[in-house]
Order: structure tokens, then C-alpha cells, then sequence
DNA sequence: AGCACGCCGACT
DNA sequence: GTCGGCGTGCTC
């Protein structure tokens, strides 16, 4: 007798112990799935930790159900890697499992219904609903309990099925699909009895009152005498142009046999150019120095201006990496946004790249992750964004993270709650590969890794082609009010500039930040605004439905006519998104062609793609756009970029905001004037004396870096303090206070003046449950381990207390 | 996290 | 009187 420890994807902390007969024993290893009985009826997908022989105490063990792979679908480091992420995010194992597979690999048992063989029974007896599904199931031999809900039409059908099965009538059973099915391309030959000659010849003369079908035959021995690769049926249908009627009828009569090969879903169809751009001097040096610090160092951050030509030396390092063999994984934030990137990067390395990212459906996403396991050389090269990490990579030799700083690494919702920069770190260091992280702006905390030598450091300062840095303005809008030289939200020079760029047929780009700005409904008369009725926040206008939505939990309602609270019809708008900027761009140049890019316009698989290419072809003169803007849009006849409103960014509440503010203005900026000519910049703001925005306007990082570090010193935050936030949740609002004040207090005991709050955030109800949030930071000198230790025993205690028992707790580790 | 079991309000 | 709401507790 044998036992099996199994993680299940699931937020419990502990593993689950089956019992396996010998044979299972000594056939299953650690990352092999199983399929296992759980909880009263379902059966789940779980990951094999571990064979032993140890019975467990204080209950009985079940039997799997059955084996899922015949080798494991993850590795050992793997395994490893996730341990360390459950245990230094503060989550279960099981949750990173969730996160980490392909959901194809994670199924469920699904419940099927079926009569019972026999059936004497009295059709009088069955309610009317009882007597729906017992028909339906006369007419199918089988029901799945989704089809039994649409059926009937209501969410609860346990109690009809229960009634039916006390009844005997039916019986249940729990069935676990594999959900990946291969990608199979039907291919065409000639049936044996006639590859030769005679039979050949013979066989066209049969055919003479089949024109069609002898055209068929006629197109096939041309493509076979041409190519000795398979012919498909599809490529012999378009070159034959028939139907494929023509073709099943002449496999019908057995002179063709169909066959099928095993295709990938993501195949890479477009031509590579062997020529990869030379590296100019500036390049080449960095490259160099990039070598050189990899001798003494295992993560090196590369400091290179918008601009400077990275990805060249990203392509290079590549290049040499997978000339010895090893894999490589090029992280990138937000992938869907950087179709650009992948494409170059596709040209470069042609089939040697696969694409990872949570858009590929389900069945794509398993391809990728065999072909990887397997060490294909498909696969050799991954892109992806923060999800690939947890690939199962057998050779990893390197690691780029580009745009290192971006917050997108950082996953907030669900757990597991991990920063994929700092995951990728431990991952390299598992696979002891070189990391790479690159950006124009890097983090605080990176750059002072660099600085204080623990990372390699090394600097590109030049622009590619020498073209210089924009010319960045700031424009005073408190005294463009004052003076009446205000448009709408647009100020005489704003406009100014985009008549004269938009006169020499060079495009411009308007910089909008959404968050917190969008279009709020307000009554003039009595001031008040229609609030969402599950959270906390206004709710915000959206133009084109003519609707109020609310962006946290999707409540939507019709614009009404008048004021809810008094009646009047003086609504107004207040506030400017994105959408508010757009319809002033069309009265103010009617004849300039204007699109806007934010949530709303790129939700489509390819609408982002097809922005892109509109402005590449130039079909777009003015492009409005919320911070997808700041990412890898390389565009060479953008001369001018206009900042609505800077000021909302730099007065967010979180003590990363200046910061973020410097990035995003920075990296949008960096859009500006990629051609000889200067780029120019205009940032209109209520405080032109912020010493943010004169950082950004003389392009000065150090002074942002130097001055920043001091405030996160004198306040106690990264890179001195860690940071571990704990958000309660609850639908009472006392409760939810009570709960993180005692919590609270608790953890003060031992960290004292080191615990901030409780306090609500910003919103403080979302989805009718209201919030509160806890900081712990923990000094350098304080042991992390024992730091999270002794929140986790207050935890303990905590669930503990009844009156506390729905409240629920996240402890984001690092937060962002 | 699911999901079942168990106790109280709005309907046939 | 039931149906069905969601609060509480368990899962090898």
C-alpha cells in the first residue's frame, strides 16, 4: 500500500493524501496530473508531489481515480520555483497551480445525467419540471447539467434532479474531459491500386462523364510530381476549385484515401529577413558592457533612453544564447499591446519563437506549453507577458524583462499575488541563467539594486540614429483660465502646435490618463451625482451607449433625463476622458482624421492591431489615448504629443505616484519626433513647478531617482521598507472595521509604529463589500520569514474568532 | 475556492 | 405549509 500526496488548485495550504496501488506507485512521478475524488461527489485535476509509504493519521484515504499524463507536465524546478512563490507571496501552493497550468490541464468533473435502465414508473408522479427533463432525456441518452439548467431555465435544478434520482428515474455520473484535442489537417492521397501507370490511365477513362472529379485527380498528380511534401485536401480543393463534396465522393469511391498529420495551432507563416541591423556605436558599446557584467553578475539592468534601439541588443544576446542551445524567455508587459515588437522580433528568429499570453485560447496555450517542455526548437525563444514565467522550461540560459518598471508585472487579483520581475529572478538564479531587465525609466527599486551593486548596471544614452530627445513644454493651464485662452481642455498652444503639425501632414498623439478622470454626471442645481448602488464611486458617462456605468462592478443604467434627487434637468458632465477629448477634437479640426485607443476601442481581438496600422498608414492624423500609449508604439512621423492634464496623475494617492507619473510622461514623451526631426511636447498642468514635471521636461532621471529615494527613505518605503498590504473585505461595514482593527492591533504588539492603519481606501465599498486595508513594513534588518511567520499565527488566531468568520483577508506581499 | 448542510422569510 | 435565500464548515 502507497500513498500520494496531491496539490490541488485550490486556496488551502495543505496537500491531499490518496492512496495508489503498487503499480500506480511506481508509475506516477512528482508533476504528473491525477485525476481524484474531492468533496462529496466532484472529481478534480491534481499535480503529483509526492509517492510515499506513510499512512496518514485521523482519516481514510480514497484512491485516485485515474492517471492523467504518461510523463510529467511539469518539472522538478518548476515545483521548486512554486514553492518558493506560494511561500514568499503568502499563498498556497494550489494557487500558484491555478495560475501557473494551461486551464486545459486543470478540469473538473462535470456532472452527467442519464435515465436509469429500467423504468417503471408513473409519469403522474413527476412534477412539471421533473417531467421536462425526464422527456428531454428520452430524446438524448445523455444530459449535461448545464444543458438540464437551459432546459428548465433556472439557476437551481439540484433539487429536480435530487427528486428524480430518489426516484430512481435517473441516474449521475461525473465525467472528466480531457479538454485539449490536437489540431489534425486532413491530407489526400492516391488510394495503393492505382500508383501505377496502367491503373492510372484506366482509372481517368472511367472518369471521362466526372469532369470535375478527373480535374481533381489531374491537380493532384501535378502537386505530387512538384513537391514530395503531403497535399493537403484544403490546398488541393483551392487549386482544383471544386467543393469538397468532389473530393468526398472520390473518397467515397476509394480511389483517394484521406489521411491526417498533427498541426500546431500557432504556426509562424510570414517570411524572416535574414538581415538584422547593424548595431551603431552606442549599441554596440552597451552590448559589450552588457557581456562584461554578466561575468560577475547574474541580473544586469539596462538604463537605455525611449528609443535607443534595445531590442537590437536584445536580438543579439538572444542570438547567441540559442546558438549554445539554451532556451530564452523575453518578458514583456502587457503583450497584446506590443504586436509591433513581436512582429521584428519574428523576423529576427522566425519559427524559433513562440507567443505565450493569456489571449491564445486554451488549446494554443497547452501547444506552447508541450513544446516548451519538450525543448522544441519552436519554442526555443518564448515572448510572452508575465504568465510565461511559468513555463516549463528544461534549459533556460536567459531571461530579458523589458519595460522592467511597468506595474502589469505585478499581479494583483487572484492570488497568487507575485511581481513576475522578482518571480523571474528566482526562476534564473533556479536555472542559473543571465537576467536582463531594460527600460528608459527604470523602478526605483531596480535602479538602486544597480546602484547599490547587486545588479549589473549599464547605460544607453543615446537615441537611436542620433535623434534627439524631444523638446518638452510645460503649459500653465491655471493661467491659461484665468486668461481665457482655454479651448475646451485644450490651451492656445496646444492648439496652436497640432494646426502646425497637422498643416505639414505629421501626426499628433493626445495623452489622456483615464484613471480618476473619467466623465461624471452632475446636477448643476443641487450637486449631486448618480452613484454606483454596489460601490463606492461616482458613475461615469459614457457617450456612445449614452449610459452610466460603473467601472468596478459593471452596474450600468440608462443617462437619465433629469436629477434623480431634485428633479431638475440641468445635468452636466463633468471631468474629461478620453471619449470628451475626442468629441472636442472633431468640432475643433473637423477636416483631421481622429481615433481614440483606450479599454473601450481595443476590447476586439485585432482592434488594437488595426489602430496600429491606421496610424502606421497614416490614415490617422490625431490619436486620443490613455496610457496604452506610453507602450512600444514606434511610429516615425509623430511630431507632436500633447499631455491633456498632468496633474491627476501626480495627486494619486500611493507613494509610488511620482514615480509612475515620471515613467508614463516620460515614456509617452519618448512617442515624440523618432525621425530627424525634434519631437516636440506639450504637458499642460495647473502646477508647472511640481518637481516632477520639471524632471520630466529636462528629462532628468537621476534627480527623480535621487530625490524620490529620499521621500521613500524618510517615509519608510521600498527600497528601504518592504511593504506586505492586507485588504479586508466584508459586506458589513463595522464588522469589517472591527475586524482590521483587531488584526491590527495585533501585529502592533510585535511591529509597533512599523503597522500603518487600518484605513479604507480610495473606494471603499466595491461590489457591496466594504474595505479596509492594513501595511506592514518591514525595516531591512527585520527577518522577512519570521516577519510573515508571525502574520500568518495572528491570522490563525484571527479565523479563530467567530464573529469575524466572513471576513475576508488578502495579504498582498511587495504590493503595488 | 466549491459545495453541501442547515436554519429563517415570501410565495403556491 | 414549501421553496429557496445564503450563513457555516469541510474537503484526503
Amino acid at each position: 500500500m502507497y500513498f500520494l500526496d496531491v496539490i490541488l488548485p485550490i486556496p488551502l495550504k495543505q496537500s491531499f493524501t490518496y492512496s495508489v496501488n503498487n503499480d500506480e506507485a511506481a508509475f506516477l512521478k512528482p508533476g504528473m496530473r491525477v485525476a481524484v475524488p474531492f468533496g462529496k461527489a466532484k472529481v478534480y485535476t491534481g499535480i503529483v508531489f509526492q509517492v510515499h509509504a506513510q499512512q496518514p493519521m485521523g482519516y481514510e484515504t480514497k484512491s485516485i481515480d485515474h492517471i492523467l499524463d504518461e510523463e510529467p507536465v511539469i518539472t522538478p524546478l518548476q515545483l521548486k520555483h512554486w514553492e518558493w512563490m506560494a511561500a514568499y507571496y503568502m499563498c498556497s501552493l494550489g494557487e500558484v497551480i491555478k495560475a501557473a497550468l494551461p486551464s486545459a490541464f486543470l478540469l473538473e468533473s462535470e456532472t452527467i445525467i442519464k435515465l436509469t435502465a429500467r423504468n417503471n414508473m408513473e409519469e403522474a408522479t413527476l412534477s412539471d419540471d421533473e417531467f421536462v427533463l425526464f422527456e428531454a432525456l428520452q430524446h438524448q441518452s445523455s444530459l449535461h447539467i448545464n444543458d438540464a439548467r437551459s432546459i428548465l431555465d433556472r439557476k437551481n435544478i439540484v433539487s429536480v434532479i435530487q427528486k428524480l434520482l430518489d426516484k430512481n428515474i435517473i441516474e449521475i455520473e461525473e465525467t472528466v474531459y480531457e479538454q485539449y484535442t490536437p489540431k489534425l489537417k486532413r491530407y489526400i492521397k492516391l488510394a495503393p491500386q492505382f500508383t501505377s501507370e496502367e491503373s492510372l490511365r484506366e482509372l481517368l477513362d472511367t472518369l471521362t462523364r466526372a469532369p470535375k472529379q478527373r480535374d481533381v485527380l489531374m491537380h493532384l498528380f501535378m502537386l505530387n510530381s512538384q513537391t514530395r511534401k503531403p497535399i493537403s485536401s484544403a490546398s488541393l480543393q483551392k487549386k482544383s476549385k471544386v467543393t469538397a463534396s468532389v473530393i468526398k465522393s472520390l473518397t467515397d469511391k476509394g480511389i483517394l484515401e484521406e489521411y491526417f498529420i498533427q498541426h500546431d495551432r500557432v504556426e509562424f507563416s510570414g517570411e524572416t529577413s535574414i538581415e538584422v541591423k547593424s548595431l551603431n556605436q552606442a549599441q554596440a558599446t552597451a552590448l559589450s558592457e552588457i557581456e562584461a557584467s554578466f561575468q560577475t553578475n547574474d541580473v544586469v539592468l539596462l538604463h537605455g533612453v525611449t528609443s535607443s534601439g534595445k531590442t537590437e541588443i536584445y536580438v543579439r544576446l538572444i542570438e547567441k544564447m540559442i546558438a549554445s542551445g539554451k532556451q530564452v524567455l523575453y518578458m514583456l508587459p502587457e503583450i497584446a499591446l506590443t504586436t509591433q515588437l513581436i512582429n521584428r522580433l519574428q523576423k529576427y528568429f522566425g519559427e524559433k519563437i513562440s507567443v505565450y499570453h493569456s489571449r491564445f485560447s486554451v488549446n494554443e496555450r497547452v501547444e506552447v506549453w508541450k513544446n516548451v517542455l519538450n525543448n522544441k526548437a519552436k519554442a526555443q525563444v518564448v515572448i510572452g507577458a508575465r504568465s510565461s514565467l511559468f513555463l516549463p522550461f528544461r534549459n533556460l540560459g536567459f531571461i530579458i524583462i523589458d519595460e522592467e518598471h511597468e506595474p502589469s508585472f505585478k499581479q494583483y487579483s487572484p492570488a497568487p499575488r507575485y511581481n513576475a520581475r522578482d518571480s523571474a529572478i528566482v526562476l534564473a538564479n533556479l536555472h542559473k541563467a543571465k537576467l536582463l531587465m531594460g527600460s528608459a525609466t527604470p523602478s526605483l527599486e531596480s535602479y538602486h539594486n544597480a546602484k547599490s551593486g547587486k545588479f549589473g548596471l549599464v547605460t544607453l544614452m543615446k537615441r537611436f540614429g542620433n535623434v534627439m530627445m524631444p523638446d518638452i513644454e510645460l503649459v500653465d493651464i491655471k493661467e491659461k483660465t484665468r486668461k481665457k485662452q482655454m479651448t475646451g481642455h485644450f490651451s492656445d498652444r496646444l492648439l496652436e502646435e497640432m494646426r502646425e503639425v497637422l498643416k505639414n501632414g505629421e501626426q499628433v498623439i493626445l495623452f489622456q490618463n483615464r484613471r480618476g478622470f473619467s466623465p461624471v454626471v452632475e446636477c448643476t442645481t443641487c450637486g449631486i451625482s448618480p452613484q454606483c448602488p454596489n460601490c463606492d464611486v461616482s458613475l461615469t458617462y459614457h457617450q456612445h451607449k449614452n449610459q452610466l456605468r460603473c467601472h468596478y462592478c459593471g452596474y450600468h443604467m440608462a443617462m437619465m433625463q433629469s436629477c434623480i434627487a431634485c428633479g431638475s434637468e440641468t445635468l452636466d458632465t463633468k471631468g474629461f476622458g478620453t471619449e470628451q477629448i475626442e468629441t472636442e477634437l472633431k468640432t475643433l479640426f473637423p477636416d483631421y482624421k481622429v481615433a481614440r485607443m483606450d479599454q473601450d476601442t481595443t476590447k476586439g481581438k485585432h482592434s488594437y492591431a488595426k489602430l496600429i496600422e491606421a496610424l502606421e498608414n497614416e490614415e490617422i492624423n490625431i490619436l486620443v489615448g490613455t496610457q496604452m500609449l506610453a507602450k512600444g508604439l514606434d511610429f516615425r512621423n509623430i511630431s507632436l504629443v500633447g499631455v491633456m492634464n498632468a496633474d491627476n496623475l501626480l495627486n494619486f494617492p500611493d507613494f509610488r505616484a511620482h514615480e509612475r507619473s515620471f515613467q508614463l510622461l516620460q515614456q509617452v514623451s519618448g512617442r515624440a519626433g523618432r525621425t530627424q526631426k525634434r519631437g516636440k511636447v506639450l504637458i499642460q498642468t495647473y502646477n508647472p513647478y511640481h518637481q516632477i514635471l520639471k524632471q520630466v521636461s529636462v528629462n532628468d532621471y537621476n534627480a527623480m531617482y535621487k530625490e524620490q529615494l529620499e521621500e521613500r527613505y524618510n517615509y519608510k518605503y521600498p527600497p528601504f521598507f518592504r511593504t506586505i498590504k492586507i485588504v479586508f473585505k466584508d459586506k458589513n461595514l463595522a464588522r469589517v472595521q472591527n475586524a482590521s482593527i483587531w488584526f491590527g492591533q495585533a501585529l502592533e504588539i510585535q511591529f509597533k509604529e512599523n503597522i500603518l492603519g487600518p484605513e479604507p481606501p480610495p473606494i471603499g465599498r466595491i461590489k457591496n463589500k466594504f474595505i479596509m486595508n492594513l501595511l506592514v513594513k518591514i525595516p531591512k534588518s527585520q527577518s522577512l520569514e519570521k516577519t510573515k511567520k508571525y502574520i500568518e499565527n495572528v491570522q490563525r488566531s484571527f479565523n479563530s474568532v467567530k464573529e469575524f468568520s466572513s471576513v475576508r483577508i488578502n495579504i498582498d506581499v511587495d504590493n503595488y
